[in-house]
DNA sequence: GTCAATTCATCAGCATACTGACGATATCGT
DNA sequence: ACGATATCGTCAGTATGCTGATGAATTGAC
């Protein structure tokens, strides 16, 4: 390997994009006989925790762009993980809530995902674990308005929608990358 | 945020992907009056540094699946910055240049992806930055056969394929998952 | 030397992601 | 009340990434 190589293969971009695909490869792995990948789990997760909560809030809590959302929910739906009614005092949303067999899910699941996670850091030692996930934390806190979806939990109002409202007043939207013209 | 959503978020391989959402928007941004994606950079960069290596061993060396490769290189071969000219020692392998104009991109580009790291780094503390890279290259070359694309440098030969050879025996394959049923 | 096994590039199919746009609806200022 | 503005879900377009398959070519066992 010449030095030429090290300095692509040990840049931090390259390092983190290679794994993200060792850590989505485990999870693959160990939830293969569920056919569910992280993102379903996270959004089936977060629909749980926030029962009738919007398609967009979602997003927020997920970190996840709002054009992607809408496949990964209607996949949800079309498996009867979970319900999509619309919304009642906006009209424009959807009211997401996990069905019993997407909380039967969630439950059988379980084991793969904390698998999923002792593995991707098995490689470090104990006390190491601590300092990397603290660090990581730190970096994507840090960095999340410079993600396109960044992380939003202000969105959220505990138990969201439980007693019929669904979504809710919407956080100011910061600067945005201004356009690109591709 | 309930304890339920920290366990979410909180969990590795969820701050990875949001982390490498991160590194990807910072590099698109950085490098935006270019119109080039990290994966495009690290395959030009790698046809660089071997020319005339074919494309799976390409995939090796930036450790991307070898189903991904061909849109990718085609399109640095559709702007010029490439050129795919067939084997010919192996008529199945196709033969990778960086043009003049390619060369030009790495160069030109090159202040944009050294900004991009330093800014997926920057919330980090200098010696903070180092511990991380260490446990993050421990953590990608230890799980490395976890991943569909594991990085193999040993296929390479130092500057294959300048004198004629393009690729080589190929490595042994070892186990790989077995045939998931979708 | 011949044939079985392997490898290369590619493909169809699916899932995640981002950009920029849209119609339908809400909200806010006045 | 009403018009400007913003937001919701969705869409088309593009890019990355994986699974499993294919035809063409090579390699290896015998």
């Amino acid at each position: 390997m010449s030095d030429d190589d090290s300095r692509l293969i040990d840049m931090p971009g390259h390092l983190i994009r290679r794994l993200q695909q060792i850590a989505s490869a485990l999870f693959l792995d160990q939830a293969k006989s569920f056919d569910f990948t992280p993102v379903q789990y996270a959004a089936l997760v977060a629909i749980k925790n926030h029962a009738g909560l919007d398609q967009t809030t979602l997003c927020n809590v997920i970190a996840l762009d709002r054009s992607t959302i809408g496949d990964v929910v209607g996949r949800l739906e079309k498996r009867g993980l979970i319900s999509r009614t619309n919304g009642t005092t906006d009209r424009r949303t959807k009211a997401l809530r996990v069905t019993a067999a997407g909380r039967r899910m969630i439950r059988d699941i379980e084991p793969a995902v904390m698998a999923t996670q002792r593995l991707i850091l098995a490689p470090l030692k104990a006390n190491e674990r601590v300092t990397f996930m603290q660090m990581l934390k730190h970096l994507v806190h840090l960095n999340n308005e410079h993600s396109r979806a960044p992380l939003r939990l202000h969105a959220l109002q505990p138990n969201a929608g439980v007693r019929g409202r669904a979504s809710t007043a919407q956080v100011v939207r910061p600067r945005r990358r201004e356009a690109t013209r591709r």
